[in-house]
DNA sequence: CTATGGAATGACAACGCTGTCAAGCTGGAA
DNA sequence: TTCCAGCTTGACAGCGTTGTCATTCCATAG
């Protein structure tokens, strides 16, 4: 049987197949295969014909095998996170992997978890996953981070609160755009502008807070202590947090709030209150969710490039992987304020 | 060398450090590891403790290269798609992946698309996809049917316009929900209730709408094409259907968005023209999504057990690969109304 | 013309597991 | 007691690549 009748039966032909077409050995198509230096032009044609006439994609499981490589990336996420945040996450990690050919494996988790250094370590041995991508909050976990060390698996944090030495850090310039977002609201004669933090687990939490008081200090508006509430990134706790807020003696005319879905929270608070929005008391989120240009009146937001910044992620990962030089800690990315509907 | 210093040197106890350990060949081994039958229960358990002491994980490469399986399903979906969606569809399906050592690859696509057929074979030859989920709408795309029918791979639709025999179909009563859902509003005294259409190319668009048909001629209402608007599933079409309906000369007291994201620009559309919801107008979603509960007000919708059908659709699915007889299509998923703020 | 060294190519042994098939055991039937 | 069937176990050959190292080729220097 030839191997192209092979082809043609299985639709597997395998690098015997291609090597016979070319005419040369296998390991010839290897490396013509694999980008390698020290073919001659003539014969990676050859191959590359041959490749393209049986369809030949080379098996990764032989690959991975002989080569003792994996060639898989794993993403550990916090399940019941915020999922539209994860999807931009997923597509940037997603792309990176599809363009150098590895494989992305998700791992979700649920946080608090006494068992989550087990399901990480499973996962990874399991899967010989050979680096990790952490988007925040994961990135700030001591458990995990030790336990990647043991195992000696690089990672990659996204928006973490520290970095790491030796390993991939991605940044936004978040508490810059805090800071431009309390500005805004403050140009437009906003002076008591309540604040409602986020889940102090997470690194952006309080470099979106630095940047709130850096722009009251700069505009030597006095920071009241009694305009700010903690809140956990989710819609209850802003709900809960604008309550408070709105219930004092003396009211905010204007809210910024960690993040879109705390945001809608506090929409709903105001709401609950008989108070017109953005006249009576402006509001502003953090993420652009599609939520924000959903809710009413649509929120004025901040967007980051989280999709760039996990592919970047992903990149440097890979970098780190195949030992080419890490660059200098990536320049932290821009963040941008989209302006709605929710301020005056 | 012992197996036990390699163990602890490298992570990496292989079969024969096992058989080793525990005195048996690597057959055996592999056997307990699988657990196949035959094996003497004193032998199992030696096999078991070696495994255990040494942390052995099979090596999935040299399993999948050996045993000519890949273990690893794909998750085909459209990228831009509403994503509380498909975290629902990703949850499940990685959990029943999870139980029975299945990895799970995705595969974002942008529709329509060309390339889609290429893309989609890339991703199953490389990756060797032994079968694959398709969660609505690409259940129904003719092209990915035909290629995977010729690649010989199995897959399982999650809520397609059609079952396809010999594969796994996953369906959820939706028209029997949006009859109840329609009932609803009439029960509460509507007559005039408008419908916006959801995407054709989606199943569920049809059934949805077949639902309110089928509730109005119920109630002996008649069925009046005027308050039937098309839609596409996102929140611009659902604000510019309803902007329509509203705009109609006999104005309808409810509206029925066949999906959430249309119901939030109903609310849109109405809160332009200064309807009160729901006393001037009472407006329903699908899906429940967590935009409906972050709204204003709160939306009465549907809600679909998707995490479960998506898991349900990867074991059988699984079930399909490993020559398990196939039920006869599971029987389909009950919807359950969920009652908000935004009906009277 | 020959020597030389790097570029180009190939032979062959892993990689760690499963499938196949043969062999060893065991207990009950004859 | 012997025999047989069925349960257990093991030896060994792949699976399709890549890594290592040897060999061949070729252009250039001497």
């Amino acid at each position: 049987m030839t191997s192209k009748q092979r082809e043609a039966r299985q639709g597997k032909a395998t690098i015997f197949d291609v090597a016979e077409q070319a005419g040369v050995s296998i390991k010839t198509v290897s490396r013509v295969v694999n980008n390698e230096p020290n073919v001659r032009e003539s014969t990676r044609d050859k191959v590359l014909e041959a490749v393209g006439r049986l369809r030949y994609r080379p098996n990764v499981a032989a690959r991975s095998l002989s080569g003792r490589r994996s060639w898989v990336l794993g993403l550990v996420y916090g399940s019941p996170d915020e999922f539209s945040y994860m999807k931009d996450v997923l597509d940037g990690a997603l792309s990176a992997c599809e363009e150098r050919d590895y494989s992305l494996l998700l791992r979700p988790l649920t946080l608090p978890s006494a068992e989550l250094v087990d399901q990480v370590e499973r996962f990874i041995t399991q899967a010989r996953v050979e680096g990790v991508i952490l988007p925040a909050p994961m990135g700030d976990l001591p458990d995990l981070q030790r336990l990647l060390r043991r195992l000696e698996i690089p990672f990659a944090a996204i928006a973490p609160k520290v970095a790491t030495a030796g390993q991939v850090t991605i940044l936004c310039e978040e508490q810059a755009a805090s800071f431009a977002l309390t500005e805004f609201l403050i140009e437009r004669g906003h002076r008591a502008i309540g604040f409602i933090k986020g889940d102090p687990d997470h690194g952006a939490a309080a470099k979106r807070f630095a940047g709130y008081r850096q722009a009251l200090a700069k505009h030597g508006i006095r920071y009241q202590g009694r305009l700010v509430r903690q809140g956990y990134f989710n819609f209850d706790s802003g709900k809960a947090a604008a309550a408070e807020l709105l219930d004092l003696p003396q009211t905010p005319t204007a809210i910024v709030a960690s993040n879109d879905d705390m945001a809608a929270g506090a929409l709903l608070a105001a709401r609950q209150r008989g108070l017109a929005i953005p006249h009576a008391l402006s509001v502003v989120g953090f993420d652009d969710t599609p939520l924000a240009s959903r809710l009413w009146p649509p929120l004025t937001t901040v967007r980051q490039p989280i999709r760039e910044m996990a592919k970047t992620a992903a990149e440097l990962l890979m970098d780190l992987l195949n030992g080419k030089a890490t660059q200098p800690p990536a320049a932290p990315f821009a963040c941008e304020i989209v302006v709605r509907e929710s301020t005056t």
